[in-house]
DNA sequence: CCCGGGATGAAACAAATATTCCATCCTTCC
DNA sequence: GGAAGGATGGAATATTTGTTTCATCCCGGG
């Protein structure tokens, strides 16, 4: 799980000096708890603030995000007012120091990083009071919203598009998986046999595995799925395709995998985990996508001329199972 | 002007501690500009790097945002690690120090901040201007996080927990799936060794499978996942298991299911669509809690007495692959 | 088996940063 | 117009945070 530690955060034992401030606030009352609470508040506030306590507050909310990256002193600077300034707004508001105001709006850049109803969804999680398998079933959906969060916001269409016209060439397809990213391997299977492409699933358990690589040539491509702890197999795998110039397409979890380094072209799928067992929800939606996409691909560009701009948007590739 | 003062910035002199460490990175050459950068000069340095570090960057890699918005000791204990550490990887990678390392994140977080709002509108709408694949993506991508939101919305949390009780007290479980749902099965079989329970998946090409079935009594129980069109097989399998009596907990996709009339409980999980093409990172989600949810329940609950209220909201069952 | 040499962890140290204090300035009410 | 109260700026102080140092550990070569 992440988030666990949030540095300068209200909630941790006040300091004494900050305890001693609380107090002192002209509300005596508790600070907002997040962006729109203290929005509200300054608004509420406004007329009855000093010159210096507006300028400030309005700086605060014209700039969140230097607010939320900042040091007390260029924020200062920046909203020409002195540093002190900033600490006697964060008291007025009923914060115990400008750490505890700031890091309001470092939540925000946080959630506002994060998407829209995971946001919702956060807020809510919180009150999951329910049962033990409750709290369950919302960190593993949690788990599962945010891998297909982060997917979609870091997948490289490009990327995406030169892994397709490798594969759309490919004369045989071989699908190498193990463990843990085998069920990806075994969709693909799936879905490639419904739409009439020849793949090939190396996951026999005679032991034959070698054998079928030996006849994989350049004319070929394999789809290679491997996650951290790399199966010590996909990766001798991938290591003989590799030898023998068949192109790979490798989907895995970072920049740092060995398998990143031989593909001929790679896919980032990095998944949430939730108490340390990962999802795997982003990586079936992209390889749910990649079979159809490959798919759609010789129908229109191959053996045809190169990458024609049609103009569908649908596929005309239409539904399995 | 704004952001005229970007504290710990490249860019401002030099202290004299830095600049004596900057000459003395491995690599000798300038540090990253962007995240991207980063991201590859991560991965050729990845070789060549110690234990520790090559940690660090993968946490890094993996949590952006708590690198860009933690201090040096958050980090380095949430990536179990010392934050000395931080700092060699840092001037191992051709940065002064960790400040310097640190502002590349805090500018991507600015960046992606500032972008976010067209991104989701974009997202929303569907109107991806791009490439033939980039629908196909989005397509794909919207379809998995329609069905995560939906089964989060619609899940029952109560038939989950019975669902559980009836696993934890299984001798050995039995996984029945075919065909789309395979995976689910398959993803399920890996979770449950890995936490050493018995389970037996019912996917013998040899054909023994019936045979399998004549084994199982009322002490075990059996996971069977569906959907329509509901493979013969499954259905089969599944008609002969409650024949004889073994508990069946069924996901499947509608109440008006064969399998959901043969059940001893089930769940709905009803996936999105793209283009005739359905998801399967809802189901996956569930197939992921559902072993881990079946391993807590035994460590606490079983054999004792019932479903006793545990307080804890973070299993014990610590993290598999 | 012993001996470097690099990697690692822990703690001391230094720098940066937030916070407080106080003298001064403005404002406003008598 | 003068005094009192709060507001303000600037500097001193306290705290946090990043960085460096050093003793120890681990690994590979002789």
């Amino acid at each position: 799980m992440e988030y666990l530690f949030h540095p300068g955060q209200r909630g941790q034992g006040m300091k004494k000096s900050a305890r001693a401030k609380a107090a002192s606030n002209t509300a005596g009352l508790a600070p907002p708890l997040d962006f729109d609470a203290l929005r509200q508040s300054i608004a509420r506030a406004q007329s009855a603030l000093p010159r210096r306590l507006t300028q400030a507050a309005e700086y605060a909310l014209a700039h969140p995000d230097e607010i939320a990256l900042g040091t007390a002193a260029s924020i200062a600077s920046a909203a020409e007012v002195q540093p002190s300034t900033l600490v006697r707004l964060a008291h007025q508001l009923g914060f115990g120091g400008f750490s505890e105001f700031q890091s309001v709006f470092r939540d925000r850049l946080r959630l506002r990083a994060a998407t829209y109803d995971e946001r919702l969804r956060r807020i809510e999680q919180g009150t999951t009071d329910g049962s033990y398998e409750d709290a369950l079933l919302n960190g593993f959906l949690t788990a599962a919203r945010q891998s297909i969060e982060r997917l979609s916001e870091t997948i490289d269409v490009a990327a995406f598009a030169r892994c397709v016209g490798v594969l759309a060439k490919a004369e045989t397809i071989y699908l190498v998986a193990r463990r843990r990213a085998y069920p990806m391997a075994a969709h693909m299977s799936y879905s490639f046999g419904k739409l009439s492409i020849r793949a090939v699933t190396l996951d026999s358990a005679n032991g034959i595995d070698q054998e079928i690589v030996t006849m994989a040539t350049a004319k070929d491509a394999a789809i290679v799925c491997s996650f951290a702890p790399y199966a010590p197999a996909s990766l001798a795998q991938a290591q003989s395709l590799s030898e023998r110039h068949v192109p790979l397409v490798v989907l895995t979890d970072s920049a740092l995998s060995p398998l990143a380094a031989m593909a001929t072209h790679w896919l980032e799928v990095s998944e949430s985990d939730f108490a340390g067992f990962r999802s795997l929800s982003a990586g079936m939606a992209l390889a749910t996508a990649l079979p159809v996409a490959v798919a759609e691909r010789r129908r229109f560009s191959f053996p045809a001329a190169g990458p024609a701009a049609h103009g569908q948007k649908i596929p005309a590739t239409r539904g399995i199972a």
